[in-house]
RNA sequence: GGUCCUGUGGCCGAGUGGCUAGGCAGAGCUCUGCAAAAGCUUCUACAGCGGUUCGAAUCCGCUCGGGACCUCCA
């Protein structure tokens, strides 16, 4: 597998990826509702899609990457509280709409940079697209797709589904549901008698009175449908048709089927090319949301302040942690597994650091002294490219980084010389734990050790330390070593009479 | 009820039918004044029952368990 290979939801295989425009990728995003403070769940979509845009960038596209922010608000339940979910908090804590969508928008923003993503080429706002939504809306009107219905417009799943089947696009290619069941089984809601059929959803709706977010339409004041923004913003900025369009498996079905059938009545395409989506984290083998009262906020994880946590995690720990497994398999949540991320996490850097600090160019090598190790070596290094091509199996590129760890460090202990490896295989080494690690995976150091003064002052310490060591005063050695550990620094003796320090 | 996914060793997790990942934890050893780190060695597996096959964790069937979606949801 020389080239990268999605699993595609719409197919349900693994394809080649092949760009639309060689060259060039267009990638949306379902990003997130601000109505809230962003979850641990809220991670993984956007650390995940985070390295599908480091690894396309590396590959050597041009990635436009779209992430929306939903900001308009949805209906707590369709049908039933024609309230807004913004609207309502908003109420309840006595604040101007905007102002609580400005200051989630900026809590996630400070957690995305804390997690090291990389910012969208462009974010676009629902509620700076409701022209671009009503426009849509008409057309699907005009088009015969939707009907006005007390002030609120419904897409006619039905005549969407007969029409747009007999070209290959039915309603339900993306989730694999057959509307036929879909009828006889979706649940019997209240105040149904807007729409025709149960199966269509609102693309506006009439804003009851009190609904605080509210916008002018020809139908009448309302606000826009759960789904229509993402048709209009991917439409707009990415064209009527782009490579990739991602999301967590819990949008594909109502969110992206709905999306597809928008668009495609509009633009006459499938939207997206491959549909990626990336599984849940459970907790005690539960999705976590909020209607399931299991939700750890970011802050929270961090902090380490939520009641289930015996600690707080880093970013980068729970960044490691979600590149442990792959995208598509749930994630369970809980201490141990954390506390093994981030022990992991630390070995692996602690080698790369080592990599780097090893001067392969000294003697240069063309012929390996251990052929056994160059030969295993080469091929781990090569398998990399391999399983990341492979619908991204960053844990088994993981794996591979793990096995080549052991080396690194017996280089440095001098159980293996330099030139038991070929110089090609240790600058191949170099390349690759950097490629992986800082550009690809977007794992960086946390504890910033390059301060020279510290390191300065610590030097000093070392020195005073080694002093004593040599005069077997072992008690003010240990008295420097067990203090500074107790100050959060740990220093480390080397076997060649050196030192090593760490914060903690 | 419908659709689909899933069940791997103490824990987390890869896994293309044959070469039995990896991490964390545990045990032993080496190095060390001690410690930490590191290195080497090592113990626990494929839910159960059938079937296909020369050979199955991997394919098929059944049973049991877990989960997701069908309603806002990452």
């Amino acid at each position: 597998m020389s080239s990268l290979h999605f699993y595609n939801s719409l197919t349900r295989q693994k394809e080649t990826f092949k760009s639309l425009i060689p060259g060039r990728v267009g990638m949306y995003v379902c990003g997130p509702t601000v109505s809230g403070e962003s979850h641990l769940g809220h991670a993984r979509p956007f650390i995940t899609f985070d390295i599908v845009y480091r690894y396309l960038r590396h590959l050597g596209y041009q990635v436009r990457y779209v992430r929306n922010i939903t900001d308009a608000g949805h209906f707590e339940e369709e049908g039933r509280v024609s309230e807004d979910k913004i609207a309502s908090k908003a109420a309840l804590e006595k604040l101007e709409p905007m102002e609580l969508v400005q200051k989630y928008t900026n809590l996630f923003h400070s957690a995305m940079r804390e997690f090291n993503n990389i910012e969208p080429s462009i974010e676009p706002t629902a509620t700076g697209h409701i022209v671009e939504q009503i426009v849509m809306i008409e057309k699907i009107i005009a088009d015969g797709y939707a009907y006005v219905s007390n002030g609120s417009v419904y897409f006619d799943v039905e005549k969407y589904h007969k029409d747009f089947g007999a070209k290959g696009m039915q309603y339900g290619i993306l989730s694999g549901r057959i509307i036929e069941d879909q009828l006889e089984t979706t649940r019997d809601l209240d105040a149904q008698d807007e729409k025709r059929s149960k199966m269509d959803f609102a693309l506006w709706k009439n804003a009851a009175p009190g609904h605080i977010m509210r916008w002018q339409s020809p139908w009448g004041v309302g606000y826009p449908g759960w789904h229509i923004e993402c048709s209009a913003m991917s439409t707009k900025y990415l064209g009527d048709e782009f490579d990739i369009h991602g999301g967590g498996m819990d949008l594909q079905f109502p969110h992206h089927e709905c999306e597809i059938a928008q668009s495609v009545v509009c633009n006459h395409k499938m939207p997206a090319r491959y549909w990626l989506h990336n599984n849940m984290i459970t907790i005690n083998g539960r999705k976590m949301g909020k209607s399931y009262n299991n939700v750890i906020k970011l802050s929270e994880l961090f902090a380490g302040t939520h009641e289930i946590l015996t600690q707080g995690y880093s970013p980068m720990t729970v960044r490691f942690f979600i590149l442990q497994t792959h995208y598509r398999g749930t994630l369970d949540f809980s201490n141990e597994a954390l506390q093994a991320a981030e022990k992991g996490l630390r070995r692996i850097w602690e080698g790369f650091m080592q990599l780097n600090r090893l001067d392969i160019e000294g003697t240069v090598t063309i012929t390996a002294g251990d052929a056994d190790l160059e030969q295993k070596c080469f091929m781990l290094l090569n398998e990399l490219d391999e399983d990341m091509n492979d619908d991204l199996n960053t844990a088994k590129v993981l794996a591979g980084l793990f096995e080549l760890v052991p080396v690194i460090n017996s280089i440095k202990d001098g159980h293996i010389k330099l030139t038991d490896l070929t110089t090609a295989t240790l600058r191949l080494m170099k390349e690759k734990f950097n490629s992986y690690l800082v550009d690809i995976f977007g794992l960086r150091d946390e504890k910033k050790q390059d301060d020279q003064k510290l390191g300065a002052v610590l030097q000093l310490i070392a020195d005073i330390r080694k002093d004593a060591r040599s005069k077997k005063d072992y008690a003010t050695s240990d008295k420097i070593r067990d203090q500074l550990l107790e100050a959060g620094i740990q220093l480390k003796d080397e076997k060649d009479g050196g030192f090593s320090w760490e914060l903690v």
